[in-house]
DNA sequence: TTGACATATTCCTATATAGGAATGTATTGT
DNA sequence: ACAATACATTCCTATATAGGAATATGTCAA
């Protein structure tokens, strides 16, 4: 009767922008929990449990390294989300011609898209302090 | 200090299973809203609320059509998400080839991925009901 | 063993749902 | 005007965070 947990899947775990933050900081090369705090800075309580999050849901890995534990982006987990994404591209396509032809006056004002358009936010993803 | 909005981006919008089955379903066509109640089996004011959502976030648009209204998908909007899981298409590339040289046997068993891997749920993404 | 270093976990709290039930609102046909 | 149709909104509740603070756990060096 909730949110489904962050847990559930891929798709809630990085509905968090600190956690893609994370992932993108960890797809090049592993990396000690240390650098992510202060590379994205971040409180380290913070980043061990976006971690844990991550590594539930199987889009990171760890081993261990000393008193350090490096964990790595497994991009594998994060192709369902493009697959998932993907089937929406000839749309987009389609709707950009769609948008083109009209920029190029074709009559009809477009009286579509109803009540309260609301588009909210920009492209602002990613990243994030704290 | 709780979790961010389903209506902050995209990106927590698509997180509920439901909101990207009515995508899908609404990809294709503009659709009334008793359509979608009909053909995924949900509720119409749950229907009705996660529509609102996905209107908010810009990732559908709607008109009136007499006493029905219709929505569609509006593709463009789901772009970010699969720009944002691009960047690692590269990455699964070359993991994929670590693990198949692997496969063929290249001695060192994998110390990799730490304490408890715990890769939960599968690909059971989309759809749903209720 | 002890202390320092690196992470992880626990506790507490404000917040945002998602579902169910009930009700409100807009629009059309008669 | 009125009933019916099609949606939207409100109310209520159990649940799952995410952040901050404090503390616990694990590992290495001397």
């Amino acid at each position: 009767m909730a949110r489904a947990a962050t847990t559930s899947d891929a798709f809630n775990a990085v509905a968090e922008p600190r956690r893609r933050a994370i992932l993108n900081y960890l797809a090049m090369q592993e990396r000690p929990v240390g650098e992510i705090v202060d590379s994205l800075g971040l409180e380290q309580p913070s980043v061990s449990k976006h971690l844990r999050v991550l590594l539930e849901v199987g889009l990171v890995s760890v081993r261990r390294d000393g008193r350090r534990m490096l964990y790595r982006t497994n991009a594998e987990a994060i192709r369902p989300l493009h697959e998932w994404t993907e089937t929406f591209e000839r749309f987009w396509r389609h709707q950009l011609s769609r948008v083109k032809e009209r920029a190029e006056g074709k009559s009809n004002p477009p009286k579509d898209s109803g009540p309260n358009f609301i588009p909210r936010r920009k492209n602002d993803f990613d990243s994030n302090k704290n």
